[in-house]
RNA sequence: UCCCCUGUAGCUCAGCUGGCAGAGCAAGUGGCUGUUAACCACUGGGUCCCUGGUUCGAACCCGGGCGGGGGAGCCA
């Protein structure tokens, strides 16, 4: 193409080539010499400044100009110099201006100055447009292909589990239903469901994980990660969940608890140096105007290894604690948010791992532990956020499986295929869930998950 | 699902004990200026979320509803 794009031109040299760029007006000052038209293409946070001489009145670009408020597109045509004034290197001598689509003030709801980001949610057509929504689409955008290069440089195959899945015990959390069942009509003719004339011929949901099937293919290929999208039903409404969002699942065969933590670490510190090194720019936004102290703390993760903590420590640790809880710390109770943070921000300064939690609440799948009482999972745990990774090895072992399955009540025939991994060739095998929001959150320092995700799906929210 | 807070101009908010609807920013106009969160002056701008009640009188008090935010649980 030959149109670079602003994040381009910010890279050429200032030496009066004649080009021309293309974007959206974010502001317009107007000077006695001359006339400064800022405007952004979305390819990187800053802002290219144009100048035009202070034109005729009455000529067309006089008109331009005055149509070229903050929203509108605009192609501007003119040359690359050296900028005299401080606060930016290079801009663009102006000599022509096209209007492509107006924004008239008086409707167009962005305007110049500073939104709240409660009003942004409600347009979140328009948001993306802003500095805070553009940086967050940059970040998730590098993060997303980060994620890719971290897995295939390290020899794990891409697997596309299925989203729609007709087992609705897949351990976590309440399901969408999928029908092609016409509800009005059934609920009008009183009589009960045949599910046997439904799409599937059975129940379907979306799947609230990819873990169970991408099992399958960690039994044949060996490393492997899942990366796509995941429903939960739940009705949770915080500023961490939602009900439509993405999940990257890696599941690595031969693998043991110890090997999955530091697989975990390398991802996270991974991540955290890619952004650092390609997001600088946006990163540097964010510690500005959302997170102060970010790109420091971010940084500070990479220095040093994360910490390690059984459970059962972590409780002792808790226990002794002078901290007021509003939850008693107690062997046999879940971390709370409240213990997750103590123990990240305040015992370890740094990332903590959780492992070998009480089976009561960890999944069916998790690895039984020689004390029969707790299991090789494990939670990842970072300042600021509390748990960012959950994972586990898994339970190779046929017996112990089946057991677990039967004491949590769940119906054998369900699994007969995951089962069957235990039955032929069975290997330890590791893996764990990082939510991408999440991780996002993190990144970014943004508070409120519906806002790392262009259109958040939650409870009562499924607008645009 | 539970608990708390909140709904007033385009946006962010103030509005006392119930007594004529306010500010900053944005916008428009003019001025100034190689400006850059520009600056100065003026102007326009309101279903005080909806609904029912109390009252001579409700943005304000009470009931109901709807929306937004935060926290908890659940979890990634």
């Amino acid at each position: 193409m030959k149109r670079p794009t602003l994040k381009e031109v910010f890279e050429l040299e200032p030496d009066g080539r004649s080009l021309v760029v293309k974007g959206w007006v974010r502001t317009k000052r107007e000077a006695k010499a001359a006339v400064f038209l800022e405007i952004n293409d979305g390819s990187r946070l800053a802002n290219l400044q144009c100048v035009f001489e202070v034109p005729q009145a009455g000529s067309a670009l006089a008109a331009a100009l005055a149509k070229a408020g903050t929203g509108a597109s605009v192609a501007i045509e003119g040359s690359l110099v050296a900028s005299p004034a401080s606060g930016q290197k290079v801009e663009v001598k102006a000599v022509g201006l096209e209007v492509i689509g107006e924004a008239p003030s008086e409707s167009y709801p962005l305007q110049k100055k500073a939104h709240s980001l409660e009003f942004l949610r409600e347009i979140a057509h328009l948001r993306p447009r802003t500095n805070t929504f553009g940086a967050v689409a940059r970040v998730r955008n590098r993060m997303a292909y980060a994620i890719h290069q971290f897995f295939q440089e390290r020899g794990f195959q891409y697997v596309h589990t299925p989203l729609i899945t007709a087992s609705d015990a897949e351990g976590a959390g309440a399901m969408f239903q999928v029908t092609t069942l016409d509800l009005e009509r059934l609920a009008k003719s009183g009589q009960g469901v045949d599910y046997g004339k439904d799409f599937f011929g059975k129940p379907a949901f979306l799947t609230v994980s990819g873990q169970l099937n991408v099992e399958t293919y960690c039994q044949a290929l060996g490393r492997v990660y899942t990366f796509g999208p995941t429903f939960r039903a739940e009705n949770s409404n915080t500023t961490r969940h939602l009900s439509e969002f993405w999940m990257i699942e890696p599941e690595v065969a031969f693998n043991e608890l110890p090997d999955n933590m530091d697989l975990a670490e390398e991802f996270i510190k991974y991540l955290l140096k890619t952004a650092l090194a390609d997001c600088a720019e946006d990163l540097e936004f964010f510690d500005q105007r959302i997170q102060k102290g970010l790109v420091e703390s971010l940084g500070s993760v990479l220095d040093k290894p994360f910490a390690h903590m059984t459970y059962t420590d972590a409780i002792a640790e808790l226990a002794k604690s002078p901290e007021k809880f509003e939850f008693e710390p107690r062997w046999g109770s879940d971390l709370q948010s409240e213990h997750e943070k103590y123990l990240t921000e305040k015992v370890v300064g740094g990332p903590l791992i959780v492992t070998d939690y009480p089976k009561e609440f960890k999944s069916f799948y998790m690895k039984m532990n020689d004390d029969g009482k707790t299991v090789r999972a494990m939670d990842v745990l970072v300042p600021r956020f509390g748990e960012i990774i959950g994972g586990s090895e898994r339970e190779e072992r046929l017996d112990n499986l089946l057991r677990r399955i039967e004491e949590l009540g769940l119906d054998t025939s369900t699994y007969s295929w995951y089962l069957d991994l235990r039955r032929f060739g069975t290997t330890p095998h590791s893996g764990f869930g990082l939510g991408f929001e999440r991780l996002l959150l993190y990144v970014t320092g943004m508070a409120n998950i519906r806002d790392v995700i262009p259109f958040p799906r939650a409870p009562k929210l499924a607008d645009f």
